[in-house]
RNA sequence: GCCGUUGUAGCUCAGGGGUAGAGCACUUCCUUGGUAAGGAAGAGGUCAGGGGUUCAAUUCCCCUCAACGGCUCCA
């Protein structure tokens, strides 16, 4: 016998053997119709895969994380399955789970594969499936699992079985398809209920664009029909909050192919809701010490030279112009950087001026390959909120302490609650890679894992990910359909005030080394934003949207009162238009609130007599009536809100 | 940069070898209205750009550009 110790804390006595599927059948026979896989001693394994040993035990269903991944897992083998019913001889590569579903790295040889052939291969996929195939695994010599891949003639599967030492490599089957697999699996093929081919992409072999270009096709499937239905309507409404459909339709942003790809122009809408997050972030900045300066679009060469970003990047930048008659050569500014140490070098520095916190909304250029560019979120010409913290060692912790509380303010001021901190460590197997010295290194990282957590933040941290020459937090938010961003970035740097060879003299009148941190709380300001629209689905706060206030009169009787109004909220600094159309006012109404207009105010006889308005709030209705100077007031006790800190 | 898809009016899209259509938006007129679309008329397009096939190309073929979905990259 073996004791089998479930998550609550309970303990079973089984028969050595027994397996997790037989385990929950004890439990409750609805909890074994719905387990997929099971973690025995905090290892994913087949439900069905008998325990030996005493073990803890954790049932995995739809409901959890690796329930789902052991679902989508087996369904890239069920798809790589009809696939090859359709298409003999296509070559299989890799078929991992991923966030949503799935996806199988597949070689068509010269046979096209496109969306028109999803229908087919879904129709197959749920044909198997309802024949409840077992998943059944096999523990397989490399000798024989070479033998077999070299038979089917699949040489990535051969490529990837060399990689896997003898003795360790398994095979799953199901129906009349096995593949290379570490597993584990759904017990059969009948828990896949629906299936949807989302998307086909190319996809190098291995991930190095040396190497063939594969098709990858994503699908996802579900346990329901209904649950199918619902992710599919859920991508839809996604596709509603896209950024770049907004932008447009709301009049914030637009590309002229004409100007350039990836070089954004900012309409007027836009251009105000910007202004009104520089201004918003200057005041913050402000309040906590920073000093603003203002840097050319340009450089000279020689300072990234200095920087050490020429001999880095300077192949893949923008290249140098020149001036006609010198033929000196300058950089489209890829970063503010080094600008901020010459200001930093202008005059002599005392440690009683640290830390200095240069901040500069700086333009920046830089070469995006053609294919990565995307909307707003990735450009070719952006303005970082950036800035560059001047400090000692020892203020370092402080200082990025101060940036953290900076990013939450700002955050919380704007509604954006999802973000995760990511910690980025020096690799340690590679220590060489880095420069600085390792006592400041341990220093400056253990302040930011320090610092995150006592700010509580929802860190992950990855190692490796560090830049050479110093660690950083970067904060990661999501868009609407999913993808992950980096906005805001902190990051310390032993490396350019070496370059620049920045000082400052100490309290023992020697002359020291600072360090720099840079930080962005947006990141840029395109970024920002395009993440901003996403999250609100283009329904700004109050205090950020360009029109918050539109007045309808009900017929053109009525505009010169409507004019009026709008004079009189903009003297209260609110921002209100009106809608001057020959239309009903219905029409008005409507339009204003296609358009996420906050406030609409309806004015006509009554209002114009009793000097008041009808005010109506965007999805929540009629108001009532009040006076002029009553919604003003009430619109301004609103952004106050907002705004407290 | 690579693989795939797409490109028709300001927007969303239909069409299709015989030089274009709808809805919305826009302009004008009628209507002067009370909380999510009043009516009529009008204007607007080298069918992304270039080349080829053809008596004839917006339609078929090739190239370029751009956008979109990924991959690689990313200061």
């Amino acid at each position: 016998m073996i004791t089998i110790t479930l998550p609550d804390g309970s303990q079973r006595e089984v028969a050595k053997g027994t397996s997790a599927m037989e385990i929950a059948s004890s439990i409750s026979e609805g909890l074994a119709r719905n387990v997929l896989s099971a973690s025995v001693n905090g290892v994913v394994v087949d439900a069905n895969r008998p325990i030996e040993t005493n073990a803890t035990l954790k049932l995995h269903t739809w409901n959890d994380e690796d329930g789902k991944s052991t679902m989508w897992h087996s369904s890239a083998h069920l798809m790589a399955e009809a696939l090859e019913a359709h298409y003999p001889g296509i070559k299989l590569a890799i078929g991992p789970p991923i966030e949503n579903g799935f996806y199988y790295d597949v070689d068509f040889g010269e046979v096209e594969f496109s969306q028109a052939d999803f229908a087919k291969v879904e129709k197959t996929m749920l044909e198997l499936a309802r024949q409840k195939n077992e998943y059944i695994r096999k523990e397989v010599s490399k000798q024989d699992a070479l033998a077999y891949f070299t038979e089917k003639g699949d040489q990535y599967k051969l490529e990837l079985i060399d990689g896997l030492n003898d003795g360790e490599i398994t095979f799953y089957t199901q129906g009349n398809f096995t593949d290379l697999c570490r597993g584990p699996h759904i017990p059969n093929t009948g828990f896949i209920k629906a299936a949807k081919l989302l998307n086909v992409a190319g996809a190098y072999w291995r991930g190095d664009e040396k190497n063939k270009m594969l098709t990858r096709v994503y699908a996802i499937t579900f346990p329901k029909q209904s649950e199918l239905e619902d992710y599919l309507k859920l991508l839809e409404e996604a596709k509603k909050r896209d950024h770049r459909k907004l932008g447009k339709e709301l009049g914030l942003f637009t590309f002229s192919q004409k100007v350039g790809s990836g070089l954004p122009l900012w309409l007027p809408k836009g251009a105000d809701l910007r202004m009104r997050l520089v201004a918003f972030l200057t005041q913050a900045q402000k309040k906590m010490g920073y000093v603003q300066v203002i840097t050319p679009h340009i450089g000279s060469k020689e300072l990234y030279v200095t920087s050490g970003h020429w001999e880095k990047y300077g192949k893949d930048s923008f290249q140098p112009i020149s001036t006609p008659q010198e033929g000196e050569l300058y950089m489209l500014k890829p970063m503010n950087c080094p600008h901020h140490c010459e200001i930093f070098k202008s005059e002599p520095r005392s440690y009683r001026d640290l830390p200095i916190r240069m901040a500069e909304f700086g333009t920046v250029y830089r070469y995006e390959q053609t294919g990565e560019l995307h909307g707003l979120t990735r450009v070719r010409g952006f303005t970082q909120d950036d800035a560059h913290i001047f400090c000692t060692a020892d203020q370092v912790k402080h200082e990025v302490g101060k940036v953290i509380d900076l990013v939450l303010y700002i955050f919380k001021t704007l509604d954006f609650p999802d973000f995760l901190a990511q910690v980025s460590l020096r690799d340690p197997n590679n220590p060489s890679k880095y420069i600085g010295s390792d006592e400041n290194w341990e220093k400056a990282e253990r302040g930011i894992q320090e610092v995150a957590n006592e700010k509580g933040l929802k860190t992950v941290v990855e190692y490796g990910e560090a830049a050479f020459y110093g660690p950083k937090l970067d904060f990661m938010v999501r868009d609407a359909i999913g993808r992950k961003w980096q906005l805001g970035t902190v990051q310390i740097d032993y490396n350019l005030p070496e370059r620049f060879e920045l000082e400052y003299t100490g309290a023992d009148n020697a002359k020291h080394r600072p360090v720099m941190i840079h930080r962005a709380p947006f990141g840029s300001l395109e970024r920002f934003v395009a993440i901003l629209i996403e999250h609100c689905a283009g329904q700004f706060p109050l205090w950020l949207t360009p029109e918050q206030v539109r007045i309808l009169p009900v017929s053109e009787k009525y505009n010169d009162y409507a004019r009026k109004v709008a004079t009189e909220l903009n003297s209260y600094d609110i921002r209100a238009l009106f809608d001057e159309r020959n239309e009903k006012v219905g029409k008005k109404i409507r339009d204003a609130e296609v358009e996420k207009v906050t406030y609409m105010l309806i004015v006509g006889e009554e209002e114009q007599a009793g000097n008041t308005v009808s005010a109506r709030k965007k999805g929540e209705g009629d108001l009532g009536k009040m006076s002029i100077e009553s919604f003003a007031q009430k619109v301004d006790a609103e952004i106050k809100a907002m705004l407290a800190e």
